[in-house]
DNA sequence: ACGAGGATGCTCT
DNA sequence: GAGCATCCTCGTG
């Protein structure tokens, strides 16, 4: 049986980790005994040059250095600590800190495959209606597994909350450009097992900003940068 | 199958 | 007050 992914393994650039979870195992602990265990099919890189990443307001960009409030400098801290993330008032996000200490950088698990603990995942789910419902999206993953608030800032290097090498030989991996941003939409920041149906259904961000242009639907007013 | 629109609440401006 | 690293439901074909 592997150890879990240390703090060394996070600690370095950060879409090298993106890429390199595609295939390992997520795997929660529950007090009960239980086990749940998802498989990595798909991530984003998020760097500290990138107006998409959430440390960017925490840095002031006229002297490079740290603001000293707000959320986003929990992205800046040890390698392997949980950086969790409410969005549109509902779902949790899961990412996992990289680079060295005092670097921003996170991967955000997008996807996974389930391999263990299903009924439990289930339960976390009321929605899903079949196994692909059940971690296909970064908000879906983390009601299947169970992940919210109370594990923001865990070392993901140890239980209840960790990473496993793969446990078998993972696909051919794909790369393109984020899902659902409006900054950074061109970056090729994304990373997915080819053909697994377990990705997530989401479009990447410069492929709808094309779409919206094509029908004329209004554009954000936003600049990229 | 696919697309449109609503839900929903916190963070930052 | 705007915007958001999303998901679900309900239309239509």
């Amino acid at each position: 049986m592997s150890a879990p992914l240390a703090a060394d393994w996070f600690a370095r650039p950060t879409l090298e980790v993106s890429r390199d979870l595609i295939g390992c195992r997520l795997v929660r602990e529950d007090a009960g005994g239980g086990r749940r265990v998802g498989r990595i099919v798909e991530t984003e890189g998020y760097l500290q040059d990138d107006p998409a990443f959430h440390g960017w307001n925490a840095i002031d960009h006229a002297t490079g250095l740290l603001k000293p409030t707000g959320r986003g400098r929990d992205l800046f801290v040890a390698p392997g600590r949980a950086y969790v993330y409410k969005i549109y008032g509902r779902y949790w996000l899961l990412n996992v800190v990289t680079e060295p200490e005092g670097i921003g950088g996170a991967v955000l698990i997008r996807a996974v495959e389930p391999v263990d603990g299903i009924d439990a995942m289930y339960e976390g789910r009321p929605a899903a209606r079949r196994d692909r419902d059940l971690g296909s999206g970064p908000g879906k993953l983390t009601q299947a597994l169970g992940i919210g608030p109370e594990m923001h800032g865990a070392d993901l290097t140890r239980p209840p909350l960790y990473f496993l090498p793969p446990e078998h030989p993972t696909g051919a991996i794909d790369v393109t450009t984020r899902i659902g941003l409006t900054r950074g939409i061109e970056l090729d920041y994304r990373f997915f097992e080819r053909g697994n149906p377990h990705v997530s259904l989401g479009v990447p961000s410069d492929v709808a900003a094309a779409r919206r242009r094509k029908r004329g639907a209004p554009r954000s007013r936003r600049t990229p940068r």
